[in-house]
Order: structure tokens, then C-alpha cells, then sequence
DNA sequence: TGGATTTCAATTGTACACAATTTAATTTTA
DNA sequence: TAAAATTAAATTGTGTACAATTGAAATCCA
């Protein structure tokens, strides 16, 4: 039986890809101290103010076993805040920091750092991102779909 | 300052895509007692029969730090052999066992199970392979240089 | 040629990912 | 309404990723 070379393989350039980018960004979350899920944890308070870990959770398609020590360490960093919902005590909120809040400022230069480590041009840019989205959502139906 | 939604990062979209492949590889690859990186080491061996574990790092992007502990565990496995090449013994040459080369048939609705996940066509599959590789080569690049 | 440098794999330590289980709280329903 | 079922986080355990260091072997070169 032939084997498919490496090369053509779609997944390993997405996950090879993936890598390269945090690669990229590296230098610039080292001097802030953050790790690439830490920041995109800081993306989604920046735009919800608060949110619960279940929530946060569906956007990052992390779950607990991922977020709960990674928000333990961003609050150990001081930049969030965790606390029981006193309504439903089984849910935690996430609320920034005035520090977690002021670091938005310092990752000013992120899309910068993507475009010069892609090289994409705006249309490329755009066509990309909507092919990615689209297969982004097939993918989360066809793994969401039970199969009863 | 306003803040870029998730949804409009490009890397989140390339990071989470990648994990939803690997989730979608997932009840094959566990039927065969495998992880995905394991897989893709697999695959480099299809195609090269031998290499040793920095040319494997090479293709892969992953560093001995990555490759060694998976490497012992594939071997453990009885997937592969370990051992020090006698011209150059600081190199280590990996070698597929038979059942390292049989389990390429095991493997072969791979490429089916990504076509369902992702609801590919060809046409789509090419475009977006070309994108991906040309970025990958960009980024690649882009980490490499030098910071002189 | 022999000490300095470089190279390769392994090791150490931190931080994800994620399956599986546990614990506590809420909701359902008999 | 009280037991059963469900839900949300946390915990446990395995396996990557990757920076930094280590140790041994090969290469450089004065």
C-alpha cells in the first residue's frame, strides 16, 4: 500500500501552522509573561467583561480540566478575579482586573506580529479566515453529532 | 482601545481547527492505541523506512524534548526501534518494526475521516492545501531569521 | 594533536489538552 | 418534596510542546 507523503497531509499543515504562529507570538507574550491560552483567554474577557467557566469554555473549546489552572494562574498573576456565582454555586465567574484590563494596551502589536510572520495581503487574509471559519463549524458539528 | 473579537483571530481559528482534526482522528486512532503526534511519526516512517530523530524533528517541527519521550513510547508499543548509529553515536536512528509498517493499513480511512469532518471538495482541499503550505513556508522562515 | 567548539539526544521543569472521575449544587420527577 | 438525574468545576492521570540544561561524541583549528 502507497503512503501519503507528510507534506500533503491538510492536518499537519494546520496543526504545524498553528505552532509556527505561537512561535511567533512568543516573544512578545514572554515580556508580558503570558502563555498563547492565556491570552486568548484575556481576548474573550476583554470583549464580555465577565464570564463563567462553562462559557468561556464553549467559546475557547477548552474545558475545565484545561481553564481551571489556567485561570488559577492568571489570578495568581492578578489580572482576573474567580468567584462563585452566589445564585448558582456550582458556576465561577471571571471578571478582569484593572491589570488584566491594562494589558489590552500592551498586546497592541499582536496583529502585526500574525502579518509579518504570514505575509498575507488583506484579501488573502479575509478568504482565508472565512474558508477557516466554515470548516471551523463543519468540524464542531461533525464532532458534536452524536452517534446514537 | 477597542478589542478584536475572538472570532476575528486568525490564530484561534488555525489553533481550534487543528484540535477539532485531532478530536475528529480521535475514535480511529484510539481504536489502535495511538495519539496524533504518534500518528504523524508514523507517517514520516511510511515515507522514509529510516531517519533519525533530528531529520524527523526537522519534518515534524518538534524538538528532542517532544520526540524522545514519544519515541520511547511507540517503541514500548514494539512500533519502532531506537538505536544509536555506530558511525555517529550521538545520533539515534528510528526504524519501523512489522508491526510499525502493518499498522499503514489500519490507518487507511484517515483521509475519509477528515473529508467527513471537515465536508471538503477536492477543489477546496487544493486551494486550501496551497494557502496553508505557502504560510507554513512563510512562517517557518519568519521564526528562523535570526534576531541579529 | 589536543583543547575549544559544536552537535545530537536526553533530561528537567512548566504549561497546556483532554479523558475520566469526583464533588457539590441545582433541577426533575415520581 | 425527597430521591434520582443533571450540571458545573475541580481533580487525576497521561501525553504532548517547548525552553533550558546536561552529557557524550564529533569536529574545528590553533
Amino acid at each position: 500500500m502507497k503512503s501519503i507523503p507528510l507534506e500533503r497531509h491538510l492536518c499537519f499543515k494546520l496543526y504545524a501552522l498553528s505552532r509556527q504562529i505561537t512561535q511567533a507570538y512568543r516573544p512578545l507574550l514572554d515580556s508580558l509573561d503570558l502563555t498563547y491560552p492565556q491570552y486568548l483567554v484575556l481576548v474573550v474577557l476583554w470583549e464580555e467583561k465577565t464570564i463563567n467557566v462553562k462559557d468561556l469554555g464553549a467559546r475557547l473549546l477548552l474545558d475545565s480540566g484545561t481553564l481551571t489552572p489556567l485561570l488559577k494562574r492568571l489570578e495568581q498573576k492578578g489580572l482576573l478575579s474567580r468567584q462563585r456565582d452566589p445564585r448558582d454555586e456550582r458556576s465561577v465567574t471571571i471578571g478582569l482586573t484593572r491589570a488584566g484590563s491594562a494589558m489590552k494596551e500592551k498586546v497592541a502589536e499582536m496583529p502585526e506580529v500574525l502579518k509579518n510572520c504570514l505575509a498575507l495581503d488583506m484579501d488573502q487574509y479575509h478568504s482565508l479566515m472565512n474558508s477557516l471559519g466554515g470548516l471551523l463549524d463543519n468540524a464542531i458539528r461533525s464532532n458534536t453529532a452524536e452517534t446514537n
